[in-house]
DNA sequence: AAGACGAAAGTGGTTGA
DNA sequence: TCAACAACTTTCGTCTT
């Protein structure tokens, strides 16, 4: 039996990993970069020790740590743009020799320093945008999004620039939230959290930048449908793929009965049915097992099971 | 002993004055 | 801006299998 990684609050991320735990046969594993260990999600083996992190070297999680490893270069973040970088066209329409110019002279000048300005400004959105392309590349990779997503997650942030609502705010977050809202878009919903775990940003942070960008871009966000839970949820608790019929005729009939969905959370509908579909297919799971893996509590999925039941009228036992 | 149950108090987000 | 509110969580004691 290996040692157990039990820290938290490290830099956990997913990876897609062909190990498998050799203690509880899961597929899942965590990869802890700070440690360069591999570790299981369900049971904290550690699966392997010296694993490479291919992450470039100098990533940095906060602003004072981007500083501390920037390398050449121009830095990051340039308050004041073309601090000594680049040549300034002055405004005083004089030569070198301070002679008044000529108006055609003139008139030229006028439009090089207007050129100058368009450059600078189609610069400062190129810089924002290839960042911003690379983070939405490095988060969908690193969560293994389909590239329908990113493609939405990046029209996304262009259409951001376009409406000059980048400007001062994080670009990662930014990023992250776009990718959050082309995932809910496509009615694939992963948490906040979820997403956060692959980031430096706090899950609130993205939230907010999230909240933001739907109105901002007044985009109609689908109902979360609790339907779209039960895949993931049978195929993480390694249930017969039959079970996802029971499950889905479940959350129909309550769909239909009306007023049972609302204002719950789907997660918690969708565990609740799936635990009813449990009982009725005889694959009996524990409540607790659902609640972890559905990101709700025991509680919440007895309340909507007992609703279900109730407003179904559904024989169970 | 593990799982299910339900009460009670606490939390963060939404709504409406 | 504030308070009321609903949904959900946390915690914990009790009942059931």
């Amino acid at each position: 039996m290996g040692s157990r990684a039990t820290s938290r609050g490290l830099d956990e991320s997913i990876q897609k990993d062909s190990s498998t735990c050799s203690e509880c046969g899961s597929k899942k594993t965590v990869q802890i970069s700070q440690t360069g260990e591999t570790v299981c999600a369900e049971c904290g083996l550690v699966v392997s020790e010296k694993r490479i992190d291919y992450g470039p070297e100098w990533r940095a999680f906060t602003a004072d740590e981007r500083r501390a490893r920037a390398r050449t270069g121009s830095p990051m973040k340039q308050t004041a743009h073309d601090k000594g970088l680049s040549t300034v066209i002055g405004w005083r329409n004089r030569d070198s020799s301070g002679k008044k110019l000529s108006s055609e002279r003139r008139a030229q000048i006028t439009r090089l320093r207007r050129w100058q300005i368009r450059s600078r400004v189609h610069s400062s959105i190129e810089r924002n945008l290839s960042q911003a392309m690379s983070e939405l590349e490095r988060l969908s990779s690193q969560m293994g999004l389909k590239k329908g997503v990113k493609e939405l997650a990046a029209s996304l942030y262009r259409k951001l620039i376009t409406k000059k609502l980048v400007r001062s705010r994080s670009i990662d977050a930014l990023a992250a939230a776009s990718i959050y809202a082309a995932l809910r878009l496509r009615e694939m919903p992963r948490s906040l959290k979820e997403i956060g775990r692959h980031t430096y940003l706090d899950w609130k942070q993205i939230g907010r930048h999230y909240r933001l960008l739907v109105r901002k871009l007044g985009l109609r966000m689908p109902v979360p449908d609790p339907m779209n839970y039960v895949p993931k949820l049978i195929m993480n608790l390694e249930l017969p793929a039959v079970m996802q019929e029971e499950v889905l005729k479940i959350l129909q009939d309550a769909k239909n009965h009306g007023r049972l969905l609302i204002g719950r959370d789907p997660r918690g509908i969708a565990a609740g049915a799936l635990y009813i579909a449990s009982i009725l297919t005889d694959n009996r799971v524990t409540q607790r097992e659902i609640a972890l893996i559905a990101g709700v509590t025991e509680v919440t999925v007895r309340n909507r099971y007992k609703e279900l039941v109730r407003e179904l009228k559904i024989e169970v036992k």
